[in-house]
DNA sequence: TATTAAACGAGACGGTACGTCGAGTCTTTAT
DNA sequence: ATAAAGACTCGACGTACCGTCTCGTTTAATA
């Protein structure tokens, strides 16, 4: 049983590695050198040294092309894995995806997803599965930690989730400051507060 | 002791009311009609029945516009009044939030302004003076529930506000569904928890 | 009596005459310059210092722009005035005529126009009218003529006309000689020969 | 004595007769139906079932493709036989000229060869061979006629295909109306005038 | 009351980028 | 070995708006 079509053997010239990625580079890089309201298709060939066609034949939009160089060139990594408790696994997820926005680049890519989704509705299709996969992520941990009886009661999973992706995106977005090690405490200490120590 | 210059009193017509008020109806309805991308100086001049200079000499871009509209559109009204307890008000001010997205023409509005603020600096700087008076009526609620005590450990004023309108912006820029009352619940269990019953 | 529309007194800026001129002289000499094919709207328009779209507001194609900066460039001034024979009148129109394609530019400038006209349906027939003129010139010698008695048996006006101008466009298009006086007198030999000296 | 090369003998597959009717074919087809500008070199390959590659490897140009295509859909054929008189071989040479633009599709294909000629250096001089074949085919009648003394004064042979060829291009490039055998009778009254009646 | 300056509608202007088309070249695969 | 299919770079197309700049016209304070 295979879901693979038995390839249609199409004849002609391949993809061009070299120029997707020259496209690619060049779109993250000029979001960050001149602000995603310059940046254009126009640039973006001309700086990776190829035709306009070439990226209208792959990509519906500039920020498409900013989307996939997302994940070319900061390779999503954050930890979902189980350690045991709840709180230490969110803890991890959130200075995992604090840390993330730090690097080079990365933050005004993001802004300018976001702000294209709210300016291009089919965008804003193609950017929800990238989305969707961020909070996959942070379900993991919250279906494992319902699972253990670790949540507390109040918000469900998706509230969860829209609280820690909420403040994260707010941040970015609304404001000049960055999320750090201290926001990522606050955020514990109301969705995962720690074990009272007068419990017993 | 006056900031104000003491007009020079011009001679010539006054700017007119009908104009700005045409603009102003134009552009907010336009961006529900089309879409923020569609939406255009030239397309708001024309629905105005003004010419295109009138609207640049009073605003420096189609979002200022916007941003000026709203206020006249959906005058924005939410509760701070001293309600007695910190979970009462916090109460009020999500759910009068959380209906003024539903006014007609103000989701796709707000979903604008945020997009422009990331795309033009020079707007970003505009918007937040828009954002802080929201952030500084939701602290006329914190400061008071602070004074009362009523604060739980955890989050600062600062970062309560963070993850109020985090998650107001976040369903709104991010998800098709609005914050309804039970998300309001949600938000209130974690950031007011009722008093627990046991406690005496 | 007036025919003139009262003049809607049309508010706003005027057409630029400079513009005009500037499009008109830069079509022209590119023309020469680097031949029809090479020429373009942007090229002409790029010469000019102006926007493309001051080009395509005036005028449909850039042949279009070439018919006018002809009128412009190469004023028509072919002689039809009564000299009292129509061999006489005959010669002057053909070496006035044969004189005009030797002014710099305008052979080039011919050749593209009634290249054109083949391959663009809508500009073959603005550019009738300019052939037309030509005729309804050479109809005025052939006319007074014919009321002189003095049109020999054989092709009617029309058809001197196609013998005139065909032998004119057929030298310009499909051979590299331009039509001199010899020719001159070769079409007079055949259109308006002599009175035989014997004849009486 | 043969025109034709003796074959260099070259060696691997020769050119595809298949492919090269087809692409003549297509090319002469879609001048008619589509016009000669919107005639590409994709369009051509697309229509004849073939590679752009198969296009440009045996013809420089589209109108090189078209010129190639009128001699094998319109085979010309133009009497210059001996007939005994030179007034009625121009007669028929006249009606065969005439009769051969009303095949279908052989005047679009003529038109846009002599407007391509304009336009393209490099082909103007690879149509001239074509129009010297006709030159020379008419020469074969009025150096035949120089020979009998039938030749009028006037025009020598040269100017006599100006005239001819003349009339033609001229009628079929600027007017809409093709020549007739009233329009020969009046070319004929003009370069070979019936022998006077009273010519004693 | 006449003057004059500003604001207005209209819209032409020099620009920039759009997204498309076709040119002519090059590459891959199937026949 | 050929040729189809088609990706590539390149350049121009014609369009849409940008933001600026005249134009008269209208309005209101000033002289």
């Amino acid at each position: 049983m295979t879901d693979e079509l038995p390839e249609p053997a199409k004849r002609g010239p391949k993809r061009s590695e070299t120029s997707r990625l020259a496209i690619l580079t060049a779109a993250y890089e000029l979001v960050s050198e001149v602000g995603y309201r310059q940046v254009t298709i126009e640039g973006i060939a001309a700086r990776a040294g190829c035709g306009k066609q070439t990226v209208y034949r792959w990509w519906a939009h500039k920020a498409d092309v900013l989307l996939e160089a997302l994940a070319v060139k900061a390779d999503i990594r954050v930890s979902t894995e189980d350690q045991g408790s709840y709180r230490t696994e969110l803890a991890r997820f959130l200075n995992d995806s604090f840390e993330l926005i730090r690097v080079p680049g990365v933050e005004p890519v993001l802004q300018a997803l976001m702000a294209e989704a709210q300016i291009e509705p089919g965008f804003r299709e193609r950017l929800r599965p990238f989305l969707d996969r961020r909070r996959a992520a942070l379900r993991l941990i919250t279906a494992r930690a319902a699972e253990r009886g670790e949540l507390p009661v109040g918000p469900d999973q998706d509230q969860i989730a829209d609280l820690v992706f909420g403040f994260f995106w707010y941040r970015m977005l609304a404001t000049d400051s960055h999320p750090t090690n201290v926001d990522a405490d606050a955020l514990l200490a109301v969705l995962a507060p720690p074990p009272s120590k007068g419990s017993r």
